[in-house]
RNA sequence: GCCUCUGUAGCUCAGUUGGUAGAGCAGGGGACUGAAAAUCCCCGUGUCAUUGGUUCGAUUCCGAUCGGAGGCA
């Protein structure tokens, strides 16, 4: 046994249970919940981001869950930072890190140890390289990357601005090729010994039907008035906030501004989540490791039951000391 | 009851001057390393309503039948 932080994650498509699941170890074995989600980082978007209620945010300790300004810049970086962060002393605290969340990228980067230098990153670079493809047309910026770095440029699709744009910008910035630093990621050590449990239904209909109704019921929590709040500020911030967005609000800012029928954007709001989840289960599919956990045709009390079997397997299987 | 229009992919429709058909949407599959709930790529066989006829050949033309829409008295 090595002395690796060990964590269980919960991890996959929206609307699987996954609060319910991480909720119910971290009560049974005496955990601290870490959530792994882009866009339930930010305050004042409870309904929509589908945050734990706050009866839930009583059930267990949680962490980076509501605590950023719409405002501010996030990204992969700053919650790997943050979440390596917060495992460290829940682990110290005697406790164990339960990671809870839907964000592929978030996962796989903590739970690989993907590093992120100082720097690379740069606001007025990227808007600059934005309006030269908006102005020279996607293909001009395809062919400087191509230049930097082929490796790169092959793997990444000409039309996907937003992937080579940041490729562009990681070789101006750090020097080397993009590509450098996906090799040097390939070979990471990961710094945690992980279970990644992975909530599916196998049949697509059981899910479609759940994200259906969890919609709505978002509607009746009060989406609206959250959305309206959101859109408001939006109106008035210069740069849109990331989490404008997020499923949930963009598909009803149109509604707002008066250009579609409510049922429409309400429509348009739950095809997008179902297309979400189906990108979640492609990521997923695919997550080294990873541990599905089939729902079909069971509660939350058996999916819970098996799902602690699981865990309490691993950690017996890694000599992971209960809480 | 009569007249006109209409019946093609899950939905809305295009089309074949007769050689068994194609778009949009929906849906499916995939990628993913600093915006990731984002961004991007790939995927269209369906008794052309049913049934007779004309024809080498009919989804296409003609008739009948059964749906649907509108009009007339």
């Amino acid at each position: 046994m090595d002395g690796k932080t060990p964590v269980v994650a919960v991890a996959g498509p929206t609307a699987t249970g996954k609060t319910r699941l991480g909720l119910g170890l971290a009560g049974k074995l005496g955990g601290e919940i870490v959530s792994c989600d882009s866009m339930q980082v930010y305050r004042g978007l409870p309904i929509g981001t589908a945050q734990p209620t706050p009866e839930e945010l009583a059930e267990a300790p949680h962490h980076l869950v509501g605590f950023l300004d719409v405002d501010e810049p996030f990204s992969v970086s700053d919650y790997v930072g943050l979440a390596g962060r917060a495992i460290g002393e829940i682990y110290a605290r005697g406790k164990l890190p339960v990671l809870v969340g839907g964000t592929g990228l978030y996962a796989r980067s903590l739970l690989r140890g993907f590093s992120f230098e100082e720097g690379a990153r740069d606001e007025a670079l990227r808007e600059k390289l934005f309006q030269e493809a908006d102005s020279q047309g996607p293909g001009a910026l395809y062919q400087r990357l191509l230049q930097a770095d082929p490796a790169a440029a092959k793997e990444i699709h000409p039309h996907n601005v937003k992937r080579v744009l940041r490729a562009l910008e990681y070789c101006i910035l750090s020097g080397e090729p993009f590509s450098a630093q996906a090799a040097r990621c390939a070979k990471a050590q990961s710094p945690y010994r992980f279970l990644l449990l992975c909530p599916v239904y196998q049949d697509r209909r059981l899910l479609y039907g759940r994200i259906d109704k969890r919609v709505d019921a978002m509607l009746e929590e009060g989406l609206l008035d959250e959305a309206e709040r959101f859109f408001r500020h939006c109106q008035r911030a210069g740069t849109p906030p990331t989490a404008a967005q997020a499923i949930g609000y963009k598909e009803l800012f149109p509604y707002f501004q008066g250009e579609k029928p409510l049922e429409e954007a309400v429509d348009s709001l739950k095809r997008e989540s179902r297309r979400y989840a189906k990108r979640q289960m492609t990521w997923f599919k695919r997550e080294e490791g990873a541990r599905f956990l089939y729902l079909d045709g069971k509660g939350p009390e058996e999916a819970l039951d098996e799902a602690v079997g699981i865990v309490e397997e691993w950690m017996e299987a890694e000599g992971v000391a209960r809480a």
